[in-house]
RNA sequence: GGCGUGUUCGUCUAUCGGUUAGGACACGGCCCUCUCAAGGCUGAAAGACGGGUUCGAUUCCCGUACGCGCUACCA
């Protein structure tokens, strides 16, 4: 048991930020690693784009993550639900206490009106912020602060500003370390002004680094990969996000990049945490996703790919449970095919699928009706439809006409599915079953000039 | 402009002053092979620049350049 009590305070937007999505994965990893509290606390103080959806948004994309929380809202229909003693977790239903704390700055002379706002007497001062990632960080006033250091904390509609409730409700919430993104480092003195005048004890500070476009440019809304959505509706493992993600910003030290959750947890601390901003790279996070769908489970494995099929528009509901699953096992290993063209998949699931106009041209020729024929003789004598049994079939097939397997694979493989690339051969086959490869083959045959 | 912060292969990173600067993704080649992948082997690829300190700097210090953040009655 630790007294640690880190916190993730998003603001509801109505999408789940990938940089969001890592600074919620590194306080849980910490939370998780000192055996604290993860406090989730809804910063939704703008209220014209506060919505339930918004806030539903956060709550799904932190439990596809798998990121569980210790304290906060739990309910995204009953609006009062909450865990822990702390609450209420949401800003909007905390103004009195927010009031009650300005009257105190205002009572002692820290605070006073001006235009209607509340501002804040600050420190002319350089403010050194202790910070955990970046180390001793000395912030001075800038020379538009230096014309006005004192900020507003309560706007003149009434409104209290970020800063404020921030730090009131990391105060009162008792959060012990501060990990966020680093673009609220310089913000910090402003915070740590703030925690002084209440006479708070300071929270640790740890900014991590933020996460860039491949570019370098600043990431936001609109840019790939930028929102939770992309992974909780595409062909991705959340394992695999995390994984990814925990490897942006903090490395192991060593050369592991799969590694399971748990040792994560094990190694995970602040002084890791490194200080430059990371690219984003979609193209090695496919790859760590390859690696997790490798050794996917296969209720897993199969509802990823129903749902590309689906997407697709291939009607499956005619087939056998155990039909579909030996089917979409035959792109286990050829997962990015499944994923970047879900339809080549659908001459599993109908006979009418396109066919690579020039793989027939090619493979359709009079020199292979003979050799397909042959090996529609051979086949069609197999009892024991299996991968084993149709392999050597062709193998012999393919010595007893003295050409390569190769050439009877080609036309056969058009003739079954359309393409010339695809999953294996002799297992697809399988799946197909007799009747309707022996069908496809015929057709085929019908096609081919003699 | 000001205040911060950062800078190792294209990208993510290892390196606690002395290394042939290592690994991973991506890329090239080879092998394997029923196609495509996967897998195995292999190749090319980096210390921003300039000064110091030191016997010796990627590593420590200073400067420059560039990136990023913050400079709001946004969060």
């Amino acid at each position: 048991m630790s007294n640690v009590r880190v916190r993730f305070a998003p603001s509801p937007t109505g999408y789940l930020h990938i940089g969001g999505a890592r600074t919620a994965l590194f306080n849980w990893l910490y939370a998780r690693h000192t055996g604290g509290k993860l406090i989730l606390r809804i910063e939704d103080t703008d209220t014209a784009r506060n919505s339930q959806e918004a806030i539903d948004v956060i709550y799904n994309g932190l439990r596809w993550l798998g990121l569980d929380w210790d304290e906060g809202p739990v309910s995204s229909t009953d609006f009062m639900a909450s865990k822990g003693d702390k609450g209420p977790y949401f800003q909007s239903q905390r103004s009195d206490l927010y009031r009650h704390h300005v009257d105190m700055l205002l009572q002692k002379d820290m605070a006073y009106e001006k235009d209607g706002a509340i501002r804040f007497r600050m420190t002319r001062d350089p403010i050194l912020i202790p910070d955990l990632v970046v180390g001793d960080v000395s912030r001075a006033l800038t020379d538009r602060e230096e014309l006005e250091p004192d900020f507003v904390i309560v706007r003149s509609d009434g409104q209290p500003v970020f800063h404020l409730v921030n730090v009131i409700d990391d105060m009162l919430m008792g959060i012990t370390h501060v990990i966020r993104g680093e673009d609220h480092l310089s913000n910090t003195a402003k915070h740590i002004a703030l925690f002084r005048a209440f006479g708070a004890e300071i929270p640790k500070y740890a900014h991590i680094p933020l996460i860039l476009n491949t570019d370098g440019s600043k990431m936001s809304k609109r840019d790939t990969g930028a929102s939770m959505q992309t992974y909780m509706e595409g062909f991705f493992m959340p394992e695999a996000v995390v994984n990814y993600l925990c490897l942006l910003g903090w490395s192991p030290k060593d050369d592991r990049q799969v590694m399971p959750l748990q040792e994560v947890i094990e190694r995970f601390d602040l002084p890791q945490i490194l200080r430059g901003n990371a690219r984003f790279d979609m193209v090695k996070l496919q790859w760590m996703n390859a690696e997790y769908l490798k050794t996917a489970p296969a209720p897993q494995w199969n509802t990823l790919c129903l749902r590309e099929l689906h997407k697709a528009g291939i009607d499956i509901s005619t087939f056998s449970e155990d039909y579909i699953t030996g089917a979409l096992a035959t792109y286990r290993e050829k997962q990015q095919q499944l994923i970047d063209t879900p339809l080549s998949a659908k001459f599993y699931f109908s006979e009418d699928f396109a066919v690579d106009e020039e793989a027939a041209k090619k493979q359709f020729v009079p020199e292979n009706r003979p050799r397909v024929e042959k090996l529609r003789d051979a086949l069609a004598g197999l009892t024991d439809f299996n991968a084993d049994n149709i392999q050597p079939v062709f193998k012999t097939t393919a010595t007893e006409l003295g050409v390569k397997v190769g050439v009877l694979v080609g036309p056969v493989r058009v003739a079954l599915t359309g393409s010339p690339v695809g999953p294996s051969l002799y297992h697809l086959i399988e799946v197909l079953g007799k009747e309707r490869a022996l069908a496809r083959m015929e057709k085929a045959l019908s096609q081919i000039p003699a």
